[in-house]
DNA sequence: CATTATAGGTAAGTTATATTGACATATTAT
DNA sequence: ATAATATGTCAATATAACTTACCTATAATG
């Protein structure tokens, strides 16, 4: 806590510089995958959100995205015209729908997912665990604050 | 290094996802502050670097940002409508103009930066100086990979 | 049962940020 | 003299988002 003090402004700016540009690398990496499938980046979020809640409400995407649903509508529609998606209405509350990657959608995230993992790999390949969890820590601190 | 054996495609995902949301929370805190200004997220990633970098040159904006120079120009020219930058010219090599914030600017960049800072601090507000090291360390890597 | 709330869709027009390609100028380096 | 570098600019286009407005279907509530 007090150590905190000794936080200076270029250090904070220089973190601050940091989250964009690795959040940009990582997310640049499968630029190559997304053109030959002719999507982008938009697409790949919503992919990645497929991949990590299968089954996941429009609604849930909406506030994990923090687009408009005019937004995430076209994005989905194009996934829908590449056949990666598909659809299924709640049981309980039938207004809901799900959404799931299907099996050529799961191997296009597969495609993504490798080369950022291979960022990530190889930035934690000379780190502790205790360093990632501590990453991961201060990461989760940043996205609560 | 062994240890890596345990990280898992869900956590991985997990933090790629964290990257994200990270960047984006970091980056829209000061929106209120951008649309006093008519400015937006470009605008602000241009004046964070001439705040990190005073005298930056136009290459080297464009080299960081990973922008052409079209769209860098685009922002400038706002900014000098603005009236927050000045330019001087390098006195050994003048074809190189070095970009400065005026008081003006870094004034504007210091309302911007209180809220990010913000932000991290109650990031940090718990976490030991070797936590945000770990932090800055891994980021630093992902970035580099 | 009537009303209200929720989940989702859609249409039109607009804005922010970026791109590609082409070309121009001034200055420096070879 | 020529080539390379640093910068600027015009025009057209693309991507991803926005606002405003209105729509259906279903569920929850009085």
């Amino acid at each position: 806590m007090k150590e905190l003090l000794y936080l200076k402004d270029d250090q904070l700016k220089d973190l601050i510089e940091k989250l964009f540009v690795g959040y940009r690398e990582t997310f640049s990496d499968s630029k190559k995958i997304l053109d030959k499938y002719s999507i982008g980046l938009a697409h790949q979020k919503v992919i990645h959100l497929l991949s990590m809640y299968e089954g996941i409400s429009i609604s849930k995407l909406l506030t994990k995205l923090k687009v408009t649903k005019q937004s995430l509508n076209r994005v989905l529609k194009d996934l829908i015209k590449l056949e990666i998606i598909i659809f299924k209405k709640d049981e309980m509350d039938t207004r809901i729908k799900h959404v799931y990657l299907n099996e050529k959608g799961k191997k296009i995230f597969e495609e993504i997912f490798l080369l950022q993992k291979k960022r990530i790999y190889n930035a934690l390949l000379d780190s502790s665990s205790e360093e990632v969890i501590n990453f991961d820590k201060v990461l989760k601190k940043i996205i609560n604050g």
